[in-house]
DNA sequence: AGCACGCCGACT
DNA sequence: GTCGGCGTGCTC
């Protein structure tokens, strides 16, 4: 019997995760715990999950506070290449180790039930590839199936991509090996596992939100022991899924902010893949419309960099039309229309006589923005949080976007007691209502989150619409990604002035990705199809780039526009996050920190810039106060190696809590 | 992050 | 007297 001291990564925030645990070893020395060991551990008066991580010793800390491991956990075991992923990721994210391991694995249960997956049914595959795809398929074998090497598909929208993915994943099946396939949202797994599920003879397992904790667990445990070739289809999380000879990783729609977390370790699950593809000495490949900047930057000049430019099966890609809709609200009959127009009107009527559907798209939920008081201009807003209250009609309440509050749609403005309140703005529920009334013989959905709350909604919508048992679908973001309809050669965009002036450096690209993966729904097989973009500001740009199809030309424009702001991809960014219920102490706070991080710069970090304090877009959510500092630089080292030297030297007061934010989305 | 402890005001 | 709200401090 002899005592060996463990640095274990436990389930707690504090003292970077890494405490200190003893052993009794049964004599021999040799059967000591490895790394990525599950156990449980005494910590106060709990006991908490913990992963052994490395051999430690008693120095330096009290001999009787150090306490013994209490169970070791046979369930999961972490391999080699997954403990050096997590190191890696907690080092990136400066996000504790412990809590990013627990963070991640599923909850770990008694009994898992029998899982459910799905059996591929092997059917020869119906598509012929085009001159253009075989290439790619052929450019990415010879590349090397069975090593590292990452890969950008940049195909336009109906270009074919999922064509390009089966054929390669199909080589690595019959290598018996398996596939790990990320999609940004639950909501194209219906798609995708449709055509998996047709052309594949492997089992298909789907990994997202509407997988129980149960499943989630069994399904862990499965693939920790069964080698046999699967497929995986699945969300952000499932990239560390312990999949046993992983041979391929696929990242659709790579551009997608979903792969972004934005809540506790802010990983981008595109990059953890391509670190994992590179730890697993395996193929990635992305695939995207309109790859992010970053990732074009990254990829354009190097051989593994793949453009399709013509949609496949003959089909064009859709006419882009503006709609000026300066001056509307002076002619009466365009008044009633707004926000449509009567050119958009009329091309919807013309398209539902030729038993076409249409999809109308607005990247706003409920009925009005906001709720204004005729008289005296007072607008209803939430007592928690700094935002307006949004209006929705048919539930009759005006409800917080950021917090619970909500109330019943007010008869008098408090203020000065007028009846006379104005909805201002407009989201799906005012479209679809409008809708209505204008073709009330057509059968009208809503496709949003306030409409589709579960996946058997979605399901069940997405299979009423590809019957063409609705004629119309008003929607948000949900419409826009990736959805292959078949009858769809009309498509209305609405309200996408706000996010022009949205104010971040981003807001261009985002703008660009939106109304290119928007229009790609239109006529993806073989019609002519037209897009009608409704705004204000029909002189921009990225309007140009738009009709011309033309990312290289938005690309160009942009870059400059980067390197003037000093944005990725020319500097990368870290925001830190100071959060409290004290106005006063997080500004004060967040100040102090920014001038402690200024000098540290000046002194061994010269080439990093701090900027900051400033106050977040909305200030205050549910009674805390956030304001946030900007570290940059294009030396990534000194940019990791200040915020390490920063997290050393500064612990928080309790009122303050801390969040850092690595190649953040958005800044807030 | 939990969780306990302890200080204070409010209530039976 | 004693209950509970929350600020403070500790956890290998």
């Amino acid at each position: 019997m002899s005592k060996v001291y463990y640095l274990v990564a436990v389930n707690t925030p504090f003292n970077h995760s890494m405490l200190t645990y003893g052993y009794e070893s049964e004599g021999d020395e040799d059967i000591s715990l490895p790394q990525g060991t599950i156990v449980s551990v005494p910590l106060g008066k709990r006991t908490i999950d913990g992963c052994i991580w490395q051999l430690g010793s008693e120095k330096g800390l009290e001999l009787k506070k150090i306490k013994d491991i209490s169970k070791i956990n046979a369930d999961i075991i972490l391999s080699k290449d997954e403990c050096e992923l997590y190191q890696w990721m907690s080092n990136y994210y400066h996000y504790p180790l412990g809590r990013l391991i627990f963070d991640t694995l599923p909850v770990l249960l008694k009994k898992p039930r029998k899982l459910n997956f799905v059996q591929g049914k092997n059917q020869l595959n119906q598509f012929v590839l085009n001159d253009e795809q075989s290439q790619v398929v052929k450019k990415i074998t010879e590349l090397g199936l069975d090593k590292f090497s990452k890969s950008l598909i940049h195909g336009v929208t109906g270009a074919g991509k999922t064509i390009i993915y089966l054929e390669i994943i199909k080589k690595i099946i019959i290598e018996k090996k398996s596939v790990l396939f990320l999609l940004p949202e639950i909501n194209l797994t219906p798609q995708f596992m449709k055509t998996f599920e047709t052309y594949l003879g492997i089992q298909i397992f789907s990994y997202n939100s509407s997988i129980s904790n149960s499943d989630k667990f069994g399904l862990w445990k499965l693939l920790q022991v069964d080698e046999t070739p699967k497929l995986i289809l699945g969300v952000r999380s499932s990239i560390f899924l312990p999949i046993k000879k992983l041979g391929l990783i696929v990242v659709d729609e790579e551009h997608d902010q979903s792969f972004k977390q934005d809540d506790r370790c802010t990983y981008n699950a595109r990059d953890i893949a391509i670190k994992r593809a590179s730890l697993q000495k395996i193929p990635i490949i992305l695939g995207s419309a309109t790859p992010m900047v970053e990732t074009y930057k990254a990829f354009k000049d190097s051989a593994n960099y793949f453009a399709l430019k013509k949609r496949a099966q003959e089909a064009k890609l859709p006419e882009i039309e503006l709609v000026d809709m300066r001056g509307r609200g002076k002619v009466e009959s365009e008044r009633a229309l707004w926000p449509l127009s009567s050119e958009s009107v009329y091309k919807i009527r013309k398209a539902l006589e030729k038993k076409e559907q249409v999809l109308i798209f607005i990247n706003r939920l409920g009925y009005a923005s906001y709720l204004q008081c005729n008289s005296c201009g007072h607008q209803f807003s939430c007592p928690n949080c700094s935002t307006n209250l949004k209006l929705f009609k048919k539930k009759s309440l005006i409800v917080c976007q950021t917090c619970e509050y909500k109330e019943k749609v007010p008869e008098m403005c408090p203020e000065c007691m007028n009846i006379q309140l104005t909805p201002k703005g407009f989201g799906t529920e005012k479209v679809h209502e409008m809708m209505k009334s204008l073709f009330p013989d057509k059968v009208i959905e809503r496709f949003d989150r306030d409409e589709i709350k579960t996946f058997s909604k979605l399901e069940e919508t997405l299979d009423l619409f590809h019957k063409k048992s609705i004629d119309i679908l008003v929607g948000t973001q949900m419409l826009s990604k990736g959805h292959n309809f078949e009858n769809v050669n009309l498509v209305i965009i609405l309200g996408i002035d706000s996010q022009l002036n949205f104010p971040d450096f981003r807001s261009n690209e985002r703008v660009y990705q939106t109304l290119t993966q928007v229009s790609g729904r239109a006529g993806r097989f073989g019609k002519n199809a037209e897009v009608l973009v409704h705004t204000l500001a029909p002189e921009n740009k990225i309007f140009t780039y738009l009709k011309n199809h033309s990312f290289d030309d938005f690309y160009n424009d942009e870059i400059p526009m980067r390197q003037l702001c000093s944005s990725p991809p020319i500097k990368k960014i870290i925001l830190i996050f100071f959060n409290g219920k004290n106005q006063g102490e997080v500004i004060q706070e967040s100040s102090v920190q920014t001038q402690r991080l200024i000098d540290m710069a000046k002194v061994h970090f010269n080439k990093v810039e701090i900027l900051g304090p400033r106050p977040s877009m909305v200030e205050k959510k549910v009674n805390k106060f956030t304001w946030s500092l900007m570290i940059r630089s294009d030396d990534i080292n000194q940019l990791h190696n200040l915020v390490n030297t920063f997290e050393k030297t500064y612990n928080p007061p309790n009122s303050i809590s801390l969040k850092i934010d690595v190649d953040p989305y958005y800044f807030d």
